[in-house]
DNA sequence: TGTACATCAGTGAACGCGCGTTCACTGATGTAC
DNA sequence: TGTACATCAGTGAACGCGCGTTCACTGATGTAC
C-alpha cells in the first residue's frame, strides 16, 4: 500500500486510539494485543509504529482518551445543577454500566493493571480522577472535597465489586443497596448547602 | 527425582497454592506463569499437573485461598465488638495495605480480571464477598445489611484508587478522606444501637 | 514382617502458539525548484 | 503551475521470546501377597 496523506494518517492515529480505548476497557491491557487493536483501526498490525513508539505509548493515550471521551459528555450535559450529577451518578451506578465496561469508565476495569504499571500511566489515571472528582464536585456544592472523593470510591468499588461477583442476587444486592444510599447522601446535602 | 510419599504430595499441593495467591495478587492472573509459581513453591514447572488439571484451575484455589487467609486472621482475632472490626476496616485502609497488595485483599487487585474470567472465578469471589460482609456485619450491629454492603464496596474503591492514582498527594487525600468517613459512620451506627 | 511389583511425584526437554516488534517493499503524497 | 525526487503510511512476512501444556524418564513410595 501507498503513502496515505498527512489528514488521512491524523485521522488513522485516532482510529488506532479509539478502537483501543474500547478493547482495552473490554479485554484489560494485557490481554488486548496491537494486532487485534489494529484490526479494530481497520488495518494491518505492520503499520502500527508509525504512529507510536510501543504498546505501552498507546495504553497512555488510550487511557487518556477514555477519561476524556466521559468526561466531555459529562461537561456536555452539565448545567451546573445537582440534578445533573446526580444523574451522572445513577448512570454510573447503572446496570448498562456494569454490563458494558468498553464503553464506561476506565477505573474500575483498568485500576488493578495500572496501579502495576508504568508511572506514566499513573500519572494519566491521576489526572482523569482529579478532573473527574473536581468537575462532581462543581455539580454538588453541597458535599465537602472529601465527600466527593468517598462518594466516588464508593462509585468504583461498587462497580468492581458487581461486576467481579457475577450476575446474580449479591450483585443485584449491591447495586440496591449503593444506589439509594448514595442518593440519600447526595440528595441530603444539597438541601442544606 | 523419584516419587514423593502422599504426606509430601499434599505438602507440596499446599506450597504451590500458597505461592499462586501470593504472586497472582502482585502481579496479576495473566501475568503470573505457572513456571513462576513453581519455583516459589521451589519445584519445577513440570509437575504441576500432579496437582491441577490447569492453571485455571490453580486460579480458582488461589482465589479461594486469598479469601479464607483474610477471613481467618479476622476470625482469630475476633471478639464480637465493633472494636475489632473497626481496626480490620482501619488495617483495610491503612498504607501497609495499600503498599502490599501480595498480602492484602484479592478483591482491588483481581476485581476486574476475574469479572472478564471463569464462572467458577465469580462464583469463589462471590463466596468470598458474602462471607466477610456477613462476618463485618456481625462485628457492626449498629449497621444495616444494605450499609455493610456499602461500607464494603467504599473499602475496595478506596484501595483501587488509591493504587492506580500512584504514591502522590492524592492518594494520601484518598486515604485520608475515606479513613475519616468510615470512622463516623461505623462509630455513629454504633452509639445507637 | 518381608518380598515383588505397580504406581506416580517431580524433572527437564520439547511442543505449538500468540505476542510485541522489525523490516523490505509499494507507490501515492509532500516538497523543492 | 509543472516537474523530479525524496518521504513515508501501510502491508505482510519474519524475528525471538515466553507462555501453557505434554511427555519420556527416574526411582522412592504404596500395596498386595
Amino acid at each position: 500500500m501507498a503513502r496515505k496523506s498527512n489528514a488521512e494518517k491524523a485521522a488513522s492515529r485516532e482510529n488506532i486510539v479509539a478502537a483501543a480505548a474500547r478493547l482495552i476497557r473490554q479485554s484489560g491491557i494485557d490481554e488486548t494485543s496491537v494486532a487485534a487493536i489494529m484490526q479494530a483501526a481497520g488495518m494491518t498490525h505492520g503499520g502500527f509504529y508509525r504512529h507510536f513508539e510501543s504498546k505501552d505509548d498507546l495504553v497512555t493515550a488510550a487511557v487518556t482518551e477514555s477519561f476524556k471521551a466521559g468526561l466531555d459528555e459529562f461537561s456536555e450535559h452539565h448545567d451546573g445543577t445537582p440534578d445533573e450529577a446526580e444523574a451522572y451518578i445513577a448512570q454510573y451506578l447503572s446496570d448498562d454500566h456494569v454490563e458494558q465496561p468498553d464503553i464506561g469508565c476506565p477505573i474500575p476495569l483498568l485500576g488493578a493493571e495500572i496501579a502495576r504499571g508504568t508511572d506514566t500511566w499513573q500519572r494519566a489515571l491521576a489526572d482523569g480522577v482529579a478532573t473527574a472528582t473536581r468537575k462532581l464536585g462543581e455539580g454538588l456544592p453541597g458535599l465537602s472535597r472529601a465527600d466527593v472523593l468517598t462518594l466516588f470510591s464508593t462509585l468504583v468499588g461498587t462497580v468492581v465489586l458487581s461486576r467481579a461477583v457475577g450476575d446474580g442476587a449479591l450483585r443485584a444486592e449491591l447495586l440496591a443497596a449503593n444506589r439509594e444510599h448514595v442518593a440519600k447522601a447526595v440528595s441530603a446535602a444539597n438541601r442544606k448547602p
